[in-house]
DNA sequence: GTAAAATTCTAAATCGGTTTAGAGTTTTTT
DNA sequence: AAAAAACTCTAAACCGATTTAGAATTTTAC
């Protein structure tokens, strides 16, 4: 009932000749080898009937490679990082790789220890979305050359290549559109961990756009919403602005999860888009489109982060192979506005 | 710079034992093969020092389990499935294994390609929601005695292990709804390709709700929706609705992506929710809960059918060790409604 | 006709673990 | 004091591929 696997040594042993032989030719290098035609013929034909498949442990602990990559974000069930996952799948697998996906939940030490086993399972390359809590397994990673793309996030390295969008400009451009609304109490929500730089720059692009239009920056207008308590935490601001009788007329939120707890948040105080408060979101998702009011926000360009991560890893990885050393990458892609329905126009 | 990698071989030395006597330590069986407890400490002391990591291709090779399981979805950007990944993740992760993700796209060709490389990256075990275009590739799975357990999905089978959601009583409990509200004329949209059991099983509860309350069936208000071009589909099937005149007064649609596009077409096509037509969906999503007005929707029990699925296939893992037989489980979920506001109660 | 070159193929080492079968030493038993 | 038992440890085989170094045979060169 159970068929043991074939092997390299039973299509030999089946043809008489040596493992060596079958190895060669199974991979491409029958010809440079100098295996006759015939032969040839005779181990691929065998190769397929058995249905030779190749055992990878035996092969990795050989060439040493896995033809697999790593795929690390915060949480895969966010779609931003679905979406990501799906793309870099694609991507990888034209090009003959495999995909490990992992969530670090934001957590360093989940972060680190994914990335060990990552390493473990002998990934031939990782790409990172890290939480950058620390940055010490980031530079071992550099320190030991193991080839790695940081997405989305990153830190003050030139050493490492990146993909990154462009979120200072997105953000401003958010802002600026608010701004020539008419508004002038706007608001900024970036998302806990606020040390990352996504959150970062979106809340200096916020504060550019305000400066550039010499409007006032006031620090009571920034707040930074826990992730563990979306909701609540946005409910908690809403209810001081509207004690201190301080409510902003217009919202910049600075990703998808922020700002479904902010539309719920604002309904269910009663608040309505975009007579009350005007909204703009960085990140886009489905809702954004069919809420009502249609939810003005910044798309990100998700297929080239993915397609320009995979290509900048996959060839790190052949670089090890000719043992040239490639110049680091930098990356940075536009993310552009959406113009949808969710700024009033203030006379 | 590239330190090299520490291996068995290297601790042995260094401590002036053999190979064999630090793999038993470090593997636990140090007591049961009678190593002292100083040399052990010894062992385990310098293994830590040297943060020396196995490698899992050479102990792959030889133990043959990778300690990884595979999932195989049709899309894992789909909220659905990504949340599923997600909690398969987890779930795997806290029994020590690993996961990878792969999406089939719907596509025969595909998953059959996926499942190879699945089998072919040696992993353990593998958790299914087939596209059931065919369904030789399980059988030939089953025949090897290999660990599955298909979920979401199923054909007749009782050999398999599965895990499912009771979709007829899921779809029933929302037909009644929007019957208990006053309708007789009512749709229902599923979507293609619609062999696969969710489908099938969602339109069968949708006519026995119909039966139960002596409303005919009609075909018409049954249609197939093709997900190459869902949003461009439903807006035909409203036209033709519209032309013939025999619009509907509700929906019941069956997946949280032809809700989408029925949200937009219906939208797009003046028709307001639940005014001109009630709608109740399949899925439950973050939209439904804050789209206006807010979707009724069955919600499927995404964790329970990961960590079913998991704790059934490590136990079939499990029980290769022992060699024991293990009966094929099948664990039936329920599904329950969660009542919003996209139901207009007729007079 | 023999040396050199080309052609076709193979034995054995290797990767780094796990496991089997058993060796060497000390302690206990009789 | 010899035999048995207990304790502690090891050499070598093994998993299944890849790769190195070279062997055997045939063809070409002179």
């Amino acid at each position: 009932m159970k068929s043991k696997k074939v092997s390299l040594a039973d299509i030999a042993q089946n043809l008489g000749v040596s493992k060596t032989l079958v190895s060669m030719v199974l991979n491409g290098k029958g010809d440079e080898n100098g295996i006759s035609k015939k032969t040839q013929d005779r181990v691929m034909e065998l190769a397929n009937e058995l249905n030779y498949k190749p055992n990878q442990f035996a092969r990795g602990l050989r060439i040493g490679r896995s033809n697999t990559i790593g795929l690390l974000v915060s949480d895969i069930s966010n779609p931003f990082y679905s979406k990501l996952a799906r793309y870099v799948e694609d991507a990888v697998s034209e090009a003959g790789f495999n995909l490990m996906i992992c969530s670090s939940d934001e957590s360093e030490e989940k972060e680190m220890k994914l990335l060990e086993m990552l390493l473990n399972k002998q990934v031939d390359g990782i790409i990172l979305s890290s939480t950058l809590e620390s940055t010490d397994h980031i530079e071992s990673l550099q320190n030991e050359n193991f080839p790695f793309v940081l997405i989305d996030r990153t830190y003050e390295n030139y050493e490492t290549h990146t993909v990154v969008v462009d979120n200072r400009s997105g953000a401003k451009e958010a802002v600026e559109h608010i701004i020539q609304n008419g508004h002038k109490k706007i608001a900024a929500l970036i998302i806990s961990p606020a040390h990352i730089s996504t959150q970062i720059e979106r809340l200096e692009g916020y504060k550019e756009a305000l400066k550039s239009y010499q409007i006032p920056i006031n620090e009571y207008y920034q707040k930074v919403i826990q992730r563990e308590d979306i909701y609540k935490n946005i409910c908690q601001v809403i209810v001081e602005w509207k004690n201190d009788r301080m409510m902003p007329t217009a919202l910049f939120v600075s990703n998808n999860q922020i700002a479904i707890g902010c539309l719920e948040a604002l309904r269910d105080n009663g608040l309505s888009i975009p007579r009350d408060i005007s909204i703009v979101s960085f990140d886009d998702i489905d809702l954004f489109r069919l809420y009502s009011p249609p939810v003005t926000s910044i798309i990100q360009p998700i297929n080239s982060i993915a397609r320009n991560a995979v290509e900048i890893l996959l060839g790190e990885i052949k670089s090890r192979e000719t043992a040239e050393t490639v110049t680091k990458k930098h990356k940075l892609l536009q993310a552009n506005i959406v113009i949808r329905n969710s700024v009033l126009k203030l006379a």
